[in-house]
DNA sequence: GAGTGGTCTAGACCACTGT
DNA sequence: CAGTGGTCTAGACCACTCC
């Protein structure tokens, strides 16, 4: 086996047996490549291993640390009846929360949202998921949800919609009515739309640079990316949402009850 | 920007815009470093991000390669309800299929399967998604499922039971009658249990050596982690299992069915 | 055997952080 | 300023694959 290889089981050990407790500092780079006879790069290349691996983070001129396991955010599937519950209520109570909110326990205001709207067309795969043409018009929006008391968003959404579909409510072309109080579900029922079903499809790999970027994530932390794709009750696709989470502080939650005997 | 980021970025607009597709062999490390100007030791810290990012694979002694993406499997939560559904079936139906297979689509003789039996106690964690004080003796089954058409599983599963709960049936405890014809749940009917709903945490991390390892994981792919939490209709949790699922090689779908208005 | 990637060295110099 | 990690070099030698 490869010296770096060594040396990073080693490490990992240390980390997995408690040796070295979360937040720890470990040695200076240069003192454990004397601890290891080794050489500082070969040292740089076990240590990278663990970074990539998610045990350690490196912290350039302070020093290299165990990490801390995030906080993970639950997103429940109960989400979805919840918001389908709530289109019909009055709209101060709408107002109140959001579904983010209803997730995550967090108070409105401690939420910070970013919401953009561009005109599309629809490539091969969303054509697809569609049931359209390629190319039809669509509404793409994009946001982004914040903690405020973080530096970074914990979700990217790019959400679309068929144009002609949600033309019929001029408002509903409008970013400028964001954030609307009762979601996406609330503004297709302004288009006479209810929802039957959702149909989410999750895979994970690891963050493009943009994604890392984004989501303030360090090396070492997967990505999960989840499809939602609303039926209405007619069989039709009417919004289709690509989700980017940090997988570090994300948990998805679905139940799927059982009809009885 | 460092110089073994700006080729790594040149590198990957290639694979990006198609100029290099995939299955496509990059020139060998000494021609790039030549072609960059810089060092093998440079250029091989580049191709190292494309390698964590999942965008290329090395294989030594042949060549650098533009990795081709996997085919998915679909795993599909309607599978909670075929296996109830199946559970009361004759044995002969039941022996024709699983739930992989409802799953995959692969037949069962494309399958291998591997299950081994263990004595475990609850620790912290399990007490806690059982409601049962931490010590109690489980069962805790370990499952493989490959295609036996490749080498590696693509999902490694830890079972646990409540062993005083199960020992009811002794066929239960006794891995040698796995594979049993109609799964766990037909398994938990032979000692009068009914389920009520099944719940799934998921979630996603760079994947241990280990499970690199018995996964067959290249560098750059993700593992999915799955728990899987089985509720009876007493609303008393019966089984939970932890899965670990190549991300490359899964897609998970979940449907939501909303209630009408 | 030719060509490929894998490992390792010893050292230089830079960039960042906290005191 | 001292101490930390970040980058890069030029070259050596090894291990693997395929012809």
């Amino acid at each position: 086996m490869a010296k770096y290889e060594q040396i990073a089981d080693a490490l990992r050990a240390g980390i997995r047996a408690g040796r070295l407790l979360p937040g720890e500092r470990l040695p200076a780079e240069d003192k454990l490549a004397v601890r290891y006879r080794t050489s500082v790069p070969t040292l740089q290349r076990a240590l990278s291993e663990l970074v990539a691996e998610g045990l350690i983070d490196k912290r350039h001129g302070v020093g290299t640390f165990v990490r801390t396991p995030r906080r993970r955010i639950e997103r429940n599937n109960d989400r979805h009846q919840w918001e389908k519950d709530r289109v019909r209520r009055p709209k101060a109570e709408r107002l109140r929360t959001g579904s983010t909110e209803h997730d995550t326990g967090l108070e409105v205001t401690d939420l910070a949202f970013h919401a953009e709207y561009r005109d599309a067309t629809a490539d091969e795969d969303l054509a697809s998921v569609f049931g359209i043409p390629v190319g039809t018009r669509l509404l793409e929006r994009i946001y982004r949800t914040n903690c405020r008391a973080e530096d970074a968003p914990f979700a990217l959404v790019h959400s679309y919609l068929v144009h002609d579909v949600v033309a019929a409510n001029p408002d509903l072309l409008d970013a400028a009515n964001e954030p609307w109080p009762g979601g996406t579900q609330n503004q297709l029922y302004t288009i006479g739309i209810e929802l039957d079903r959702v149909t989410e499809r999750i895979t994970a790999r690891p963050p493009t640079v943009e994604e890392a970027d984004r989501l303030g994530l360090k090396k070492g932390v997967s990505v999960i990316l989840l499809r939602k794709i609303c039926t209405d009750t007619g069989g039709r696709v009417v919004e289709v949402s690509d989700v980017t989470l940090a997988a570090d502080r994300t948990e998805l939650v679905y139940t799927t009850p059982l009809k009885r005997w």
